[in-house]
DNA sequence: TGGTTCTTTATGGGCGTCAATGGATTCTTA
DNA sequence: TAAGAATCCATTGACGCCCATAAAGAACCA
């Protein structure tokens, strides 16, 4: 597998450090780890997005299918690359958060990182907690969609009890 | 055969530790095992859905459909693979449930496995036989109705009550 | 068919390794 | 030289891995 799953909490220290969640350094590492993770201001949300190679090639892909020279590529390339952080990650699998960043997401005691595929986020873990639940909600609502259409995922309509 | 059936009802030990019902171990090395197997907080019961690389499959299939980088994807995420715990079988063929998931199906003592064909839930015995109860129930109400149409009564002794 | 042996499973426990965390020490650079 | 940053070291607790036991089931043989 080579794709960050799961959440994992962990702990902010006096110095700013947080463990990088062992089972996503794994996945960094087959991923081309050159030092570091790219990581920078969620656009929508309060919470870091973070990856490695595979999420920088993923952005300049977003990048190279827009015109040069455009608007719209100005601003993205400013919205994606302009905030970005190359964070290294020291011999014990820590990060130092800096405090731009921190401060976007409200870090404070201890960071909550969760796993997206193909990067993840990092959010204050109460705030994310909130954002879980609506997630859930909308995949309530999306859920007849699913059995619609790709076949049947997640809760189904016989509750299990089937013998 | 490949596919998870039947029910089984296994002890947690002393450090959380449940055996999978060997029948389920069976499906899922011919489902490509690849270490663990992957397990979430079932969207609308008390319950944990589990399953193998075919469940995994079907929830990238989910998001494949979806633009990178939009909210949606983001959102449905978090939902999908946020709430997903990769939760790796030891030698002897059990896992260990983390308190997080444990919490949400209310699982103390014991477990009970429920297979539903591509993935299987685990419950907590008495709620389950809650459910179970009731949905005889309902298969109950079926068949008088279907009684009733044909001339064949029902409200003979086995009650349907077979596995 | 009845009894016996062998295999598989579930379950409990011990132990070594690794990850997370806190603190100290060295290195850089202003 | 002092402040901040990076590196190294130490502790603790969790987790993976191995073995032991017992019960249940299957296969086997008389």
């Amino acid at each position: 597998m080579d794709r960050f799953v799961s959440t994992y909490t962990n702990k902010i220290d006096a110095k700013g450090r947080v463990s990088i969640p062992a089972p996503f350094r794994a996945v960094l590492e087959r991923d081309g780890y050159a030092g570091g993770i790219y990581c920078y201001p969620s656009l929508d949300a309060p919470a870091l997005d973070a990856g490695g190679e595979r999420l920088a090639k993923k952005i300049d892909g977003l990048l190279a299918g827009l015109p040069d020279y455009s608007n719209e590529r100005d601003e993205l390339s400013v919205a994606l690359y302009g905030d970005v952080q190359i964070l290294s990650i020291d011999g014990d699998g820590r990060i130092v958060l800096p405090e731009g960043l921190r401060q976007h997401a409200d870090l404070q005691g201890s960071v909550t990182f969760v796993g997206l595929g193909d990067k993840f986020q990092m959010w204050e873990p109460g705030r994310f907690e909130e954002r879980r639940g609506a997630a859930r909600a909308k995949v309530q609502d999306h859920r007849k969609l699913f059995a619609a259409g790709s076949g049947r995922l997640g809760g189904d309509g016989d509750e299990g009890a089937r013998e």
